[in-house]
DNA sequence: TATCAAAATGTAAACGTTATCATTCTTTTG
DNA sequence: CAAAAGAATGATAACGTTTACATTTTGATA
């Protein structure tokens, strides 16, 4: 493999020259700028980028975290990053936690050994580098969705309080009175904020909580399909349900039909996120739009604004919502 | 930020005893290692891997390269190369190609720049580096899925001639006899394959095909949507469609539905891959179950074969299908 | 205790860049 | 045409490791 000195030799110039052409190119003759490409072509060299990064100390890498692949949101978040990151000459690299502190804690080291400038984290933990921080310098982190206030790190994410009452509101105008929720991990700051949001809408409008129709799950289709079935056995009566995922909702919506009930004549559905398969579904899901790409951009800018002002970075970014009307709900029966 | 220079003066021993201490503990005595990871403690020392790299002429990373991201089956051929990564210390970068040849060798100028050891490829191109390659010399990449038995790299993928042909035949062995079919983005090796598996399963059973029931379309779940319609609008009957990915199946379940065409009883579906949502679609879908980790987990093995010996792993891996039988089919009407 | 092998540690040379500073070659200007 | 300014190039020192080799220390044996 050809490195910048065989270049040199074979151009006759000097490796300052070489790296010269290839990164300023305006500092150089054409005459030996032409000497140099011939060169570079001839032996078809490629810069050894650790090299480079090593004496740059800069890698133009970042590192996102998340917690799983097999997801809608999550791989809307990484191609935010992607693009943006695109956009910036930056390169993505990609860390699994399985929401496991111990993983992410180990994606972490990439930017503690320089292979990574920054890193942006969708998940239940935060690395253990801003937690156990004594230095209190900024880190190159940007948490997305989760978050602690306390913590003050730059994150982007969603009102999920206002998500939830929202999706609430909408069942309510709708005339519906008696509505379950299934939530999603409730280790999640998202999902307490998106319960919070529930019970607050029902507050707002006067309307009873009943607590028996409060599902605990994860945010997976699997429980979403259990979670409607907790529901049916739990012998109240409910004419809607809020989920805090579109996956929950499609699974609850399966059990429902499954079981005979239907959605949305019998029971109305809301989800959260507006993944891809919403839209067509059988029925086609109501839901409250969270783009997920676009946290990823933002986070992605955030930590670019990171390099260029470590201070003035640590922002946090609210990104709008928007409730989506389509065939999963309709008013409750004996409601024109 | 501390280094192994720092370390060494805290410790009071050469640098070379630290690096020790670290790769190859056995090697010194217990009293100085302890001595070192006291150091090490206070100073939160972190190995610069990038100087490592450098130094080592490997950077224990590998990168991985899709099309895209939303998409079950991308999302598990990445995590089965993550486990095994992992298992094996190994670090996954994620390369997004939006199937643009410029964007696939973007990402293999890391491999050139030593910034990962070798990449997987999931993608309609395949990196220039393959084919305009001159030396002949095996290069560090494994070919998914899609594959070009003439560039004998290693590969690994699904017999998809077969995987359509099972499909075909299963809805044959129902009673079904006019069949449509659509396909994934013609211009994947993957999908011209299928299509030509779904020819075959009807010639093996001497039934005739209409090519009017054979529609274009690619992988989405919007296509599959549209592709529907396009065969109710064909004019043409028929009692039965395979699809080439559950996403298409999932989408053309919507049309029928939406048309008044009951999903089995009218019309029988057949998916393939067996994405996660295929078993909560409603009606739940029958497909040819693709196991797309195991993809990745070999391929990612493959690579580990190639350090070992490079000539060796130039293997084809071609792993097994399975249908799974559920409720988008039945005997067509008038068939007991 | 002297001798020697084995174990432990140290020295120093890479790895392939980038970037500072010094030097040489142009061009401009009085 | 000389001198100065500016443009282009070159020499070289980092960047932080790993590792081959040299050296010292330790422990065992005679």
């Amino acid at each position: 493999m050809a490195n910048i000195k065989d270049i040199a030799e074979l151009a006759g110039v000097s490796i300052a020259t070489v790296s010269r052409t290839l990164r300023e190119p305006h500092k150089v003759k054409p005459a030996t700028s032409k000497k140099v490409n011939e060169a570079i072509e001839k032996l078809s060299y490629k810069t050894n980028l650790v090299a480079s990064s090593l004496r740059k100390q800069k890698s133009d890498a970042v590192i996102v975290a998340v917690p799983d692949l097999h997801n809608s949101f999550v791989a809307g978040l990484v191609q935010g990053v992607e693009n943006v990151a695109r956009e910036n000459g930056i390169k993505v690299m990609l860390g699994v936690t399985e929401g496991k502190q111990e993983l992410l804690d180990r994606h972490y080291e990439m930017v503690g050994g320089k292979q990574a400038d920054g890193m942006i984290v969708l998940d239940v933990n935060c690395p253990s580098a801003i937690t156990q921080d004594t230095t209190g310098k900024p880190l190159p982190i940007v948490l997305t969705c989760e978050y602690e206030a306390s913590l003050n790190s730059p994150s982007v994410r969603f009102d999920n309080i206002e998500v939830a009452a929202d999706a609430v509101q909408y069942l309510l105008s709708l005339g519906h009175k008696q509505i379950g929720f299934i939530s999603g991990s409730r280790n999640l700051r998202m999902s307490r904020d998106r319960q919070s949001g529930f019970r607050l809408g029902l507050r707002r409008a006067g309307v009873e909580i009943d607590e028996k129709l409060i599902i605990a799950g994860d945010y997976r289709i699997e429980t979403g399909a259990d979670a409607a079935q907790a529901l049916i056995d739990s012998g109240r009566s409910f004419t809607a349900i809020v989920c805090e995922s579109d996956e929950i909702a499609l699974g609850a919506i399966h059990t429902l039909s499954e079981a005979g009930i239907k959605v949305p004549e019998d029971v109305s559905v809301v989800g959260m996120d507006d993944i891809r398969f919403a839209r067509f579904s059988n029925p086609s899901l109501t839901t409250v739009a969270l783009r997920s790409s676009q946290v990823g951009e933002q986070a992605m800018r955030l930590l670019l604004d990171f390099y260029l002002d470590a201070e003035a970075a640590n922002r946090e970014i609210i990104l709008p919502h928007q409730l989506i009307e389509r065939k999963s709900t309709a008013p409750p029966k004996g409601v024109k």
